[in-house]
DNA sequence: CAAACAATAGTACGACCGTGCGATTCGTCA
DNA sequence: TGACGAATCGCACGGTCGTACTATTGTTTG
């Protein structure tokens, strides 16, 4: 029998601490504030998840899980070129408001923590983000061989500044709140978009 | 007498202090660790800064009055006009590898610790980086008035791309080191100030 | 020099942390 | 149904956290 008692506590294990680290970050994640959300004597999750330094790592792996089915597999069932490139964005910036995560995006607040940490939880939050650098990169080499950009462009240069450009959204968004926050960001995206077609 | 001996002390404090927490953030700032490198007792640093979450708020008001000195001051030396914008950006960018800092920005690490725990530290946070946006878009003003930049502009959106395109930089830098991030980034503004200058 | 005061140390407290371990309940299958 | 293994609990441990309180230094000043 593959779907046990535990396999579905499992699940809910995960969900749930994801949806607490987006609030406290992965560092302030506590055992004993995720047992009770789950419905769990402290010692009984324990066993779920045999470390703290694993709960982080399963937090994580978790995210990263999602960010693919949310944001990065609907794209590819755009069409080929800019029309993914935009998908890949606006998923991304939807992203951060997802439900699931009540305090904003989980890897954001796993940057601060971890930057500074070395260890497996750090390891894996950087090959992500890394991951996800490139999946710009190699969206945007798919747009010029389809001439929707320049053919000289950059591709790693375009993944740079849309990773940036978000990142930073999300500072300002989270941070200062101003209501003129999106429509500033989809602005600069837009010119951001405008120099990639054009040629240079 | 103005100078006395606690205030000596309470200036190395606050320096040994900033140091920490650019380390392991305000939220991992500890009093036991911060009495150690000063070479205080627990009790007697405690003394000094009342409590940790007036720590926090301490910690913040000597990074700010050092980012006055050392960022804007220095700017505002500058020629009216894309010079002086240059040169906050520039000042801006040498600040995250300050050696009074070296876990990197504070605010940074601040921004995501408090990002979610309100209370004074943050709220000091906050109008910070939104006079920092402020001052941003006031320069962009002024190198309008002194026609360098296209009389059309939005000054703020200016200021917006320009701060969200700093931090994505700093998290780039910090998280994934990729030697040619730096180059990048300067690219990016290039292009950025090459946009405010060609009337659209 | 001595009195007055600022600065620091010592110690204790309650709370919470992650972790180990033995006991106990519960779901599953012969 | 009865037994076996997985899932969960209760409890205790050592450690660290921020914060009081009192005692003791050290520094300044009349």
């Amino acid at each position: 029998m593959a779907l046990t008692k535990g396999d579905a506590t499992h699940r809910d294990i995960l969900r749930k601490a994801l949806s607490l680290a987006s609030e406290v970050g992965l560092g302030g994640l506590t055992l004993s504030a995720l047992a009770e959300r789950v419905g769990l004597s402290k010692s009984g999750l324990f066993a779920h998840v045999s470390s703290k330094e694993n709960l982080e790592v399963l937090v994580l792996e978790e995210a990263i899980s999602r960010f693919t089915d949310l944001v990065v597999a609907p794209a590819l069932k755009e069409p080929r070129g800019e029309p993914r490139f935009r998908a890949l964005i606006s998923g991304w910036l939807s992203w951060g408001k997802a439900e699931f995560m009540p305090g904003g995006c989980v890897f954001f607040a796993a940057i601060a923590d971890l930057d500074d940490r070395p260890g497996p939880a750090r390891d894996r939050l950087v090959s992500s983000q890394r991951d996800w650098v490139e999946a710009l990169a190699t969206a945007a080499k798919v747009a010029i061989a389809e001439g929707h950009f320049r053919a000289d462009l950059d591709p790693h240069q375009l993944a740079h500044e849309t990773f940036a450009l978000g990142y930073g959204h999300y500072v300002l968004l989270r941070l200062i709140g101003d209501p003129k926050t999106e429509a500033r960001t989809n602005a600069a995206f837009e010119r951001l978009l405008e120099s990639a077609r054009t040629p240079s």
